[in-house]
DNA sequence: CGCCAATGGCTCGCAGACATACCTTTGGAG
DNA sequence: CTCCAAAGGTATGTCTGCGAGCCATTGGCG
């Protein structure tokens, strides 16, 4: 009965309890850029609404970033919580996954965005918020890299009009980075990354489909076989 | 702070409760074929280890399943539960949500599917699995043909070796069937799906991924104008 | 200067989900 | 014919998470 097909179908309903799970959006939203070192995560309030778990989950998980010193939090009108602008290091990882499983979703997912934001009519603000990324990463520091370059991925994938995709690169892009922070960022690989970048882009803003989805591919084997050859 | 990318980082942790998430599951493995009807599902205990979810869980969501007469319960040594003969037809469609978003997730994950498949090298299980899909589709009725559609294309997802692809894929048709289920099936269009879906496995059988990206985009692209038609 | 709206901080009772244990039924193996 | 392993059926106590309400703090607006 097409056994493979199960463990996909009857994997955990659940990745975790609901404190974890919101520990994990937040913390994502973070490490990938969305919300910027400085900035305000929404209201405890707002954030127990949109992520549909309550108000006092919320908060552990905020006291919980704050205890790794990810988050400042502020009371009174006007307060908030602030994300640090020093974060800490990501913890030493756990395990690495199934390699494969992580990059051949990486792959299908951010090539297809690519040529799909290609093929779409862009709005003007939205070829302003890509070319603004792209200038953010081309002109990142070392340290902030990481997080600029998951701004832009995500904002093709935003390109595309489709929610679901972009969740589904959000998601697999962290799983990615998990990985990618044990192998060393040098100087020559951002700059051929910037390259890409640029090639990517424009071809999306010219409406290319074919040559953005190659350039993505591209772009996206380069960091591959950098991480099959640093993790063995 | 890239307002729309927290749209997906701030969606819901929770699709729902535990047991509708479970009833949802146990659905999609009988909606998508992968147990079919006369077929018996896992025991009680051992869903509930796989789902990550309490046997008290599964019970309920298994009793709503016979309720709803898609399943049946046998006591006993060499009982369990199992898919009936005759399933009811799905219960009148909800909202038709974002058609461009399921529409457009689903082509990046089949299309990115079918092009990695053709791209590595497949065991004879895999490749014997994947005729045998074939056979199934191209010889299947009228009333079963949904379900032997599914279980051909889960199979190229999974001979593409990557669980969470499957798993993305799976759910992602769940999305699409629900909207074409709305719309007539005609035996036109089941003659021409399958000429395609022959162009399909042949290429992917053939290692030939641009091919294979090709046929599968066609094929998509097919059921994607059917739906915009009938759904206007 | 005082008000007050919006934010984080806190508490309590209820419902859902879980773990665990035990009971009942069934049909093949010995 | 008997035994028993494996499946569904049932019951109970615990704990997590939720909802709802209230308190404490802060800084801009009138």
């Amino acid at each position: 009965m097409m056994e493979h097909a199960q463990e996909a179908l009857f994997r955990p309903v659940r990745a975790g309890n609901a404190f974890e799970e919101t520990v994990e959006r937040l913390m994502q939203s973070i490490r990938l850029g969305v919300v910027a070192p400085g900035e305000r995560l929404p209201s405890e309030r707002e954030l127990a609404t949109r992520l549909g778990v309550s108000r006092v989950t919320v908060r552990e998980a905020i006291r919980s970033l704050q205890e790794n010193h990810y988050v400042e939090s502020r009371r009174g009108r006007y307060g908030g919580t602030f994300v640090n602008e020093v974060l800490p290091k990501s913890a030493p990882g756990k395990e690495f996954g199934d390699l494969h499983d992580v990059l051949t979703l990486r792959k299908v997912l951010e090539t297809g965005a690519a040529e799909t934001a290609a093929g779409r009519s862009l709005g003007p603000a939205e070829r302003r918020g890509l070319r603004a990324r792209l200038e953010e990463a081309s002109t990142s520091s070392l340290v902030e890299y990481r997080r600029k370059d998951s701004r832009l991925h995500l904002a093709v994938a935003e390109a595309t009009g489709s929610a679901a995709l972009t969740a589904a690169v959000a998601e697999s892009r962290m799983r990615a980075n998990e990985l990618l922070d044990h192998i060393p960022l040098l100087e020559p690989n951002l700059a051929h990354s910037n390259a890409q970048h640029e090639r990517i882009i424009t071809s999306i803003l010219d409406g290319d489909p074919a040559t953005a989805r190659q350039a993505m591919a591209e772009h996206l084997d380069g960091t591959a076989s950098l991480l099959r050859g640093f993790l063995v």
